[in-house]
DNA sequence: GCTTGACCTCAAGTTAACTTTAAGTTGTAT
DNA sequence: ATACAACTTAAAGTTAACTTGAGGTCAAGC
């Protein structure tokens, strides 16, 4: 199972369900590596499907592919521990602000008033979600 | 803090964040609407503040324009609460699936394993996340 | 009454992450 | 040996969500 066999992209596209044309914009980009050329096609190791499963994991998590290529060592097989530790926080915060949200949310949908945009507490979430647009006008807001 | 009133394209922006273009065009695509003109310029009730705020609470819970849309009544001023509560569970399915990914994340980045690709906990996370794209050919796996 | 600044429209440009297309090459089965 | 399916490259096209630019209008201050 940890044993990494040599595959055309044929094969890393049915194993991983990502379509040979992401793979080779995959590759340009630099988020992956063919191990060489037979001819002009690329092989690939086996190793390149746990990578690929790294990367759609943190599309999921809503990181770009920029982003995603920053916790791969540079032109590395390997992955840069602090920096996805970093990820795994930031993510973490992500899941704070999300909960959060859907609170709101869920509130907003079940509360009775007339209009929920009344509701003290939605509009608290209202107000603090949208505090990072403004921030540029400190406190320009009792002008 | 209830009334309502009248204000023009530059004050939205101000008080919102949002820019006048993108007013512009969040009233092209119907998000939001202007309640008239003064000679070609628009005039907006300052209602369209909560509504922008709403739409940015969707955008950072990762809603498109396009989902957002759905839970404003039709031409209207109001929401639809069944379509609100809908989104919020739609995020509360993915709050958990992030956490799910948060979780994996920080365990690969602490776990000592030489490879923590090999890391059998790992692995499950990285199955279940990448089993939505094979879904399409359901077990030619062992074809 | 004339300039100016803030608004307007419509079209085109931008970025990310791909997909599609056109034209060319090649390993493999016949 | 030859056909052909599957690969290749390079360039152009796609979608979402905007932004930018060119050229036009207009109320208000000098």
């Amino acid at each position: 199972m940890s044993q990494s066999t040599i595959i055309d992209i044929a094969q890393v596209a049915r194993l991983s369900g990502v379509p040979a044309s992401t793979l080779r914009y995959y590759e340009e980009k630099g988020l992956i590596q063919s191990t060489g050329r037979q001819g002009l096609r690329r092989l690939f190791s086996s190793k390149v499907l746990e990578r690929l499963a790294i990367i759609s994991l943190g599309q999921q998590a809503g990181f770009s592919l920029n982003e995603i290529s920053t916790i791969f060592t540079p032109k590395g097989t390997h992955i840069d521990k602090n920096k996805l530790l970093a990820k795994a926080h930031e993510l973490d915060r992500k899941i704070q602000k999300l909960t959060a949200i859907r609170n709101g949310l869920q509130h907003a949908a079940e509360c009775p008033a007339p209009s929920h945009l009344e509701c003290p507490s939605f509009n608290k979430l209202l107000r603090a979600a949208s505090m990072d647009k403004l921030k540029k006008n400190k406190s320009v807001i009792n002008k």
